[in-house]
DNA sequence: AAGGTTCTGTTCATCAGCGCACGAAAGCAT
DNA sequence: ATGCTTTCGTGCGCTGATGAACAGAACCTT
């Protein structure tokens, strides 16, 4: 590994210029910082590579070496500069994306929408049960529910509301009949997900009003609790904008509000200021605000 | 062009490591330093490089870029100083030789045989009546004759001496005869270099001892001097090392020593170090002693 | 020949960058 | 749960690199 790139950098430009007074003036140094580094540069080499005259630096075999090697690592360089700084605002590259999988039916349509606007961006939408951790880089943008996120580095904004109801398939309500709003729960089967994030609030409601032999199916993932419910096993939670324009579904018990999380829109401070997530954040938040006005 | 490649070094550690004390041990720097040159980095670029987190340092799509880009530039740069570094221990490459072209004869044989030991050598020997300045690196090694140098930066070391008698050919002896010891010269004709260097010993002699109208032969080359001699036109200075084993050539006028001049084995101090530079200077000093001594 | 310009190279005072030390936060093992 | 380890982050004193100034050499111009 090479010690000290600077005091290459110094040796390039006094071999292109010829003089260490040149390589001083487009360093933007002294000169006599010039002559330091290249001594430095030297002794750890153990080779000369300039001849010292009144005139100027004369490169030798090694310092015209060094000038073809540094000169394509400056061009190099250069070019990589020019890239980075230009990066912040440009719209290309990847977008990561990520949210709890309640919300993909929603999300999928806006984000593709969003890309086919940005044809250079790369759309990668992570949908798990565990929560991507945007301090580690593994997300540009999440979108969570529930209580307000309160790490240090995310920058938090409020982004509507997720809304469950309960519903069941148009066959198990002609088969069973639907318990209304304030109906008795008894002889009604339910499908509940079975997972990790126990503390959602419908996972919450089912453990305390129905009985646990009554909830005859439990799925780890909440598009097979959509499946299930689709396939008249019995009476489970599926976001409204899943269901509302669904024939197939028929809401099942009223709960005001009971199943609703604040949802949020959480980007890493460090990229919060980006061009390409500051525009998607905008774009998802005017279509939450167009949809909730509809 | 880009500012400071040191800071670029030292994001380009912190990506591989993926730490910022991982970073600063590879660097051999405190890991404090290695954050003060990520945050100038990013600052000037105007973008983040690195998701910062407990665990380490991620780096962002810009961060990866600058990866592989100073990876490549690692690379390279970890050759060159190993090429650089072996420089001044290896026979080969260069090396120029420069003598004033009297000597040329005497030298092309010595230098030829020190090729032919030394097969990744590529011998440049110029010979020119102008001097070759090893301070502007036009040489690495240099035979001068005459005044001992004084240039400050010249390593000089005494290397026997020119010796130059005059001759005549076999001809021009048979029809005019030779002067001999204290002659006279009256009636003979002269071949005399004509060049800047008039300050050489035959040329000071022969000015002060013959007409002008007997010097009929003037040329600028020394070679073209002794080409005169040989084909008759008149007694001429010819070094004795060209003129000893010749049969063509007779000595026309014995002087001791006149034309004699000390010989200097001359090497600039940046290069007199170099592996190079003495192994030619070691064999042309034993070459000169063994002459000497047969 | 003499003055002006353009270089290098050295000395010295200043300051920026460096290492140190301490603190905080997060993960891991017991 | 509770230390223990690893890692980032920041304030403080100090050293080493930097810049200013001057000297000297070589070359050019007049």
């Amino acid at each position: 590994m090479v010690g000290n790139w600077d005091e290459i950098r110094t040796a390039y430009q006094v071999a292109r210029m010829g003089t260490v007074s040149g390589a001083a003036e487009v360093l933007g140094v002294h000169h006599a910082t010039v002559i330091r580094h290249i001594d430095a540069l030297e002794t750890r080499l153990g080779t000369k590579l300039f001849q010292r005259h009144a005139r100027g630096y004369t490169p030798t075999e090694a310092g015209q070496d060094l000038l073809t090697v540094a000169q394509a690592t400056d061009d190099q360089l250069t070019q990589l500069v020019g890239r980075l700084k230009g990066r912040g605002e440009e719209m290309a590259g990847e977008l990561i994306v990520t949210s709890v999988p309640d919300l993909a039916s929603l999300l999928t349509p806006w984000l593709a929408r969003f890309q086919a606007m940005h044809p250079g961006l790369i759309i990668r939408f992570m949908t798990d049960s565990r929560l991507f951790r945007l301090e580690y880089g593994e997300a540009h943008v999440a979108i969570r529910a529930g209580a307000v996120p309160e790490e240090p580095d995310n920058v938090v904004q409020p982004f509507g509301r997720t809304d469950d109801k309960l519903y069941a398939s148009r066959a198990y309500a002609e088969a069973h009949g639907v318990p209304g709003a304030d109906g008795d729960l008894a002889g009604h089967r339910f499908v509940c997900s079975d997972s990790r994030e126990s503390r959602a609030p419908y996972n919450r409601w089912i453990h305390a009003n129905v009985p646990d032999d009554q909830i005859v199916f439990r799925a780890s993932e909440q598009r097979v609790v959509e499946l299930a419910v689709r396939a008249g096993a019995g009476i489970g939670h599926i976001p409204v904008w899943d269901a509302r324009d669904d024939p197939d579904l028929v809401e099942a018990i009223p709960l005001p509000d009971t199943f609703s999380a604040p949802a949020w829109l959480v980007t890493h401070v460090d990229l919060h200021r980006t061009t390409k997530v500051q525009a998607l954040t905008r774009f998802l938040k005017e279509e939450a605000k167009a949809l909730s006005l509809q």
